[in-house]
DNA sequence: CAGTTAGGCTAATCGAAATTAGCCAGTATC
DNA sequence: GATACTGGCTAATTTCGATTAGCCTAACTG
């Protein structure tokens, strides 16, 4: 990596760990191994490091976001992957989202700098809500209601339904960003969620 | 309202606005009508300031906490309430605490203010945890507790039963907080998923 | 090889924000 | 009525952190 990408990594793991008011350009410098000064060749000013993260941020989620519609429209092609969707498969779907949301470094850590950073900035707050409100429950709302239409689920309003599948992902994630030793307890509280979840509104009912 | 109240008031508004370090002591004497030096006979430091809000905030809470055990115990005692517990009960349950953490102004300004500073400190990472996410999910799952044992709602882990009422209560609030906009949509959003929680959960089922 | 660029460094500079010093008026106390 | 306290002010002072200036070396470029 060169020195340009790893000061912006360094600086995403300052800023999310204390907000960027607390970090300094000193700081970011130490972690990259060179001088204050020499990030100027670099960067025009801090806050430019600040952007050029978010920038580079924005680009890969557009990416991803590209990525996953088209998994969704395999996904629907292919439906038989729904028709054998057992509680099994559900509980994989729910975990393999939750892992993905806490662990992809990048994603948890520019998630913590906007969780500190939301309330400076209109935009910033934007963000926050499409990358972990919105979006995620729109793409779960589709999968769920591919899951409806193949009728292993069953109810008259999937947006609640997407909400009570997705409510509890994100309550769990919100807490093992502040207190990853909840971990373990998470990840077992998500599968007797989603099991739940799935009692609730699958065929048994 | 005395001096040293106006400015842990004001100081606690700009707080949850802006974040510790982007709030200047002048800024806060500038609210409560005075100059920035004159804040010095009041509190030690602008540090101080901020650990007078939260002790205050801890004893407020506290107290709190302690009415609500009460509360609790009453209700407990009088389970009529829960016997005759009908959805539009939950509705107004649900939508009670909602509004009461969305709008007490304490709350609000406090919570937004420990959204920001959570990850800068261990105490207030606990803080926001017990305050946000553990204290509200034992509170409800008392109450949904003695519901289940007057038969209105039938689960066999009342647990998680309280995650499924909880989440999306607490997702629905970062949301508020975040776009206040979004409140009349958070508002019907929160009665739809009541309703079918309790047609989840309930006799009907 | 001379010239130029990239990227590092040290030593200023600049500006802002917290805090302190020291003065003063009003008021309460003895 | 003198004394001392409270809470305000203006004018420093101190500190710290971002940024700039200017120098240097290595590597690339013609």
């Amino acid at each position: 990596m060169d020195t340009r990408h790893r000061i912006l990594d360094e600086a995403l793991t300052l800023f999310s760990e204390r907000g960027y008011a607390n970090v300094y350009v000193g700081d970011i410098a130490e972690r990259v191994g060179i001088k204050a000064p020499s990030l100027y060749k670099h960067y025009k000013s801090k806050r430019a490091i600040f952007e050029a993260i978010v920038e580079e941020m924005n680009k890969n989620f557009a990416e991803q976001a590209k990525a996953m519609q088209i998994n969704g429209r395999d996904a629907a092609a292919d439906s038989a992957i729904y028709r054998e969707m057992s509680e099994e498969h559900l509980v994989g779907l729910g975990r393999q989202l939750f892992l993905y949301y806490l662990h992809d470094d990048y994603n948890k850590r520019f998630r913590k700098m906007l969780t500190i950073e939301q309330f400076h900035d209109k935009d910033l707050a934007a963000m926050y809500s499409k990358l972990y409100v919105d979006d995620p429950l729109s793409y779960q709302g589709m999968l769920l209601g591919m899951i409806v239409s193949s009728g292993m689920l069953k109810t008259d309003d999937v947006e609640i339904m997407t909400l009570h599948f997705y409510a509890p992902i994100y309550y769990l994630l919100t807490i093992c960003d502040r207190d990853p030793a909840r971990e373990p307890w998470a990840l077992e509280t998500l599968d007797r969620h989603i099991r739940q979840f799935d009692r609730l509104y699958g065929r048994e009912r």
